[in-house]
DNA sequence: CGACTGCTTGATGTTGCTCAACGTGCGTGG
DNA sequence: CCACGCACGTTGAGCAACATCAAGCAGTCG
């Protein structure tokens, strides 16, 4: 039960963690929480965002489509806010983000947390923080995947996965290759060819989705271009 | 005198706006306003982000260079704040902005800055406001410099001139080739041959930096990829 | 005048996309 | 149960786009 309170909640972001009982309370009021499976739909682009989104666990990608080609912009680990910049401008959603593994979603009235920004001054610079280090984020990977070869880029999006979300040298991707190429701008087919070659030269194990980094160094060396 | 005075400012930003006299007036005491000539770097990547900085008149380029390529991010046109994200997070310059037209540039005391956020929630609304805007517009950039090709690339730059910078369909560049190529993501030579094209095909005239758009509608089709 | 910078143009090589074929695993329907 | 379609993945061949290399031209400055 306590689980479903905000106030108790071990997933608070940094700005609701400045929050006292009684907004806390508030908050709890105006929040939904639902579970999306993998592959289920959180937000469709160009939508109304009515809502603040907030993913308490799981892994999420935000994706845009204009038609034809499917971008896939990044990948986010929960915790995380998904669409503040959306909420905060003209109401629409300008990219759609998917459960990529089971996942727990926060929906919070924007409203409230309009009313935060206005009555908690710490509250706000909380939410520019966040916001800050989201737009920095953005611009690095906006730099990398400019600047870098097809061969770099998927270097570069395992080391992700290593790296940011497993940990762990051993993972399983949680995504098939065809994302891995609207990831990396190319096709599925390069993608196969970049993860045989790294295969075959020793750098990765691979085995389907299965994942073993065999060789750091090089991939990471790769992965800023070599 | 009174241009001096951020109380008479026509140049305030949506945030400033809102801010009373009193508040106007500790704005103003903490205010450096410093001319930039075409060409002269107002802050430099990787330093220490100690300033809000805002340009009120003027065209800048935001830039970041890994040791041996320099790429453009983008273009920002007066009155905007440079660097906000930089600011609020890690207090470190995250790219370099230069001017490419004389440009005038307030720089704030960040503390004054924060203490208007904790102070004033309207002020803090504002700046979220406009840091969600930025973000949106990186985002946007951010999708066409992957899903176009360098053709597509080099009509959106001009497209970008003539419409949002311009709004004239004859201008003068203010950026020479390298530059155009930094922004597309590209090279000089490959930028060349576009406008050479573009000029032989009758979508532009060209002669060196100047710039006039004859076939809008082609040049636009040609900018969303055709 | 010569050195230098910025720009253009042509020749050549490489990268990576497209197209096509084929294998595999899975779910559906006969 | 098998037959079939379908999604996904891999691999090869050919080709277009684009970077690289190289040469030359115009304008500028000492």
């Amino acid at each position: 039960m306590s689980e479903n309170l905000c106030q108790g909640c071990q997933y608070k972001s940094p700005a609701e963690s400045v929050l006292n009982d009684e907004e806390l309370d508030q908050l709890n009021s105006s929040c939904a929480r639902v579970y999306f499976k993998s592959g289920e739909m959180i937000v469709k682009q160009n939508a109304l965002s009515t809502n603040v989104v907030y993913i308490k666990t799981g892994l999420v990608k935000i994706h845009v489509s204009d038609g034809e080609k499917e971008k896939i912009i990044r990948i986010m680990k929960a915790p995380a806010y998904l669409c503040l910049p959306s909420n905060f401008s003209d109401r629409i959603n300008h990219f759609s983000a998917s459960a990529i593994e089971d996942t727990l979603v926060c929906f919070f009235d924007f409203q409230t947390f309009k009313d935060f920004i206005y009555s908690n001054g710490e509250f706000a610079y909380q939410i520019i923080m966040g916001m800050s280090e989201s737009q920095l984020q953005n611009l690095h990977e906006f730099i990398n995947s400019n600047q870098k070869n097809t061969m770099g880029k998927v270097a570069g999006i395992l080391v992700f996965f290593f790296k940011d979300i497993y940990d762990n040298r051993m993972f399983n991707l949680p995504i098939n290759r065809q994302e891995l190429a609207d990831m990396a701008g190319t096709t599925r087919e390069s993608v196969s060819r970049m993860l045989s070659e790294f295969d075959n030269e020793g750098i990765i194990k691979l085995k389907g989705k299965q994942i073993e980094v065999l060789n750091e160094k090089r991939l990471l060396q790769i992965s800023q271009n070599g």
